[in-house]
DNA sequence: ATAGAATATGTTATATCATAACATATTTGT
DNA sequence: ACAAATATGTTATGATATAACATATTCTAT
């Protein structure tokens, strides 16, 4: 019933798009398929494999409109395989996934998002909606460039971040004030 | 064995700050007593109780020379009352006071610091030492800033935030080249 | 001072998120 | 085809957190 082509995406209708940010759940069909082609051009170069099973734990997770968590990829599978998986099976592939930079881990939501600019080994700013529960990945350069300063202080020596901001989307804010 | 007084607190010798900063492991029984007459100021002014178990939550807080969990609170706390506690009666505790603004949870590392600015509703940038563990909680008014400008941007209401820098600290990185 | 309301804590059970350890299968390089 | 490396399956358990309801404590108004 779920095949792997991506027919059974969730749609969303309409969305705003705000100077760089992303809001991951932009996407539809030709997106997805774009953006698993290019981490598949991204892992051969680098010499890494996307299997089927972490090419199909991606693309549930780019075609959920909000932040999925591991076990909700881990029903995804179960129902996909008609089979159940276990959960080592999920985080070793959310693993692989966060390694090549292809997805984000929230940790103050315990969920996975798509990364907007996996090329880059870049930091990102997430802003996560309370209301409407998405998110939009920004690179908010005055922020990233403040803890730069912090690092160039000579005091600590940065090497990974989370920076998760939660509020209120401007969407959510306008359509219920 | 274990008294309330803060008598078997644990001690760390040297420690450096910078500018603006806060280890919070910067403590001796006089700072930590300090810290909870302020807590209990404070909890007062607001017609809010700090209770005695809430009060020991907050000291063994304040007493761990790193993030603590909640389990870790647990385990303190049975040992102190010589019968098991259970989970809920330490996360109401945590739950006041983090909404009192006493303590911080660090989502990606499920785990608990007193907040070095208890006054102030404010937002803080947490760098957490990978090698040592400790955790420095600093102002950083230029990552505040520009998060203020995201908000100011019209395009997000930030509320609460989550910013939580691992690296390493000037101690070990000095310590280990 | 005491009754009723509000707040806090105790208790049991369970939900949710994640990993250790080891077995099997698949792919890769020779 | 073989051995080595890599990936996945499987079982069990660890770690973190909350729901639901019972009891106890504190506060307020009389």
């Amino acid at each position: 019933m779920v095949s792997t082509s991506g027919s059974d995406v969730a749609y969303c209708d309409d969305v705003l798009h705000h100077h760089d940010d992303c809001l991951h759940h932009v996407h539809d069909d030709q997106s997805i398929a774009d953006r698993l082609a290019i981490a598949e051009q991204q892992c051969a170069q680098r010499g890494v494999r996307l299997t089927a099973l972490r090419k199909e734990v991606l693309l549930y997770i780019l075609s959920s409109p909000m932040p999925i968590g591991a076990y909700d990829v881990l029903a995804k599978l179960t129902h996909h395989t008609q089979r159940a998986a276990a959960p080592p099976t999920v985080y070793r592939a959310l693993d692989f996934l966060l390694n090549q930079g292809l997805i984000h881990r929230l940790s103050s939501v315990n969920a996975y998002v798509p990364c907007c600019h996996p090329r880059a080994g870049h930091q990102a700013v997430f802003l996560i909606c309370q209301h409407c529960r998405q998110v939009q990945e920004t690179s908010a350069h005055g922020v990233l460039n403040a803890l730069a300063d912090i690092a160039a202080d000579g005091h600590f020596k940065a090497l990974t971040s989370v920076i998760e901001i939660s509020g209120i989307c401007q969407q959510c804010h306008l359509q219920q004030p």
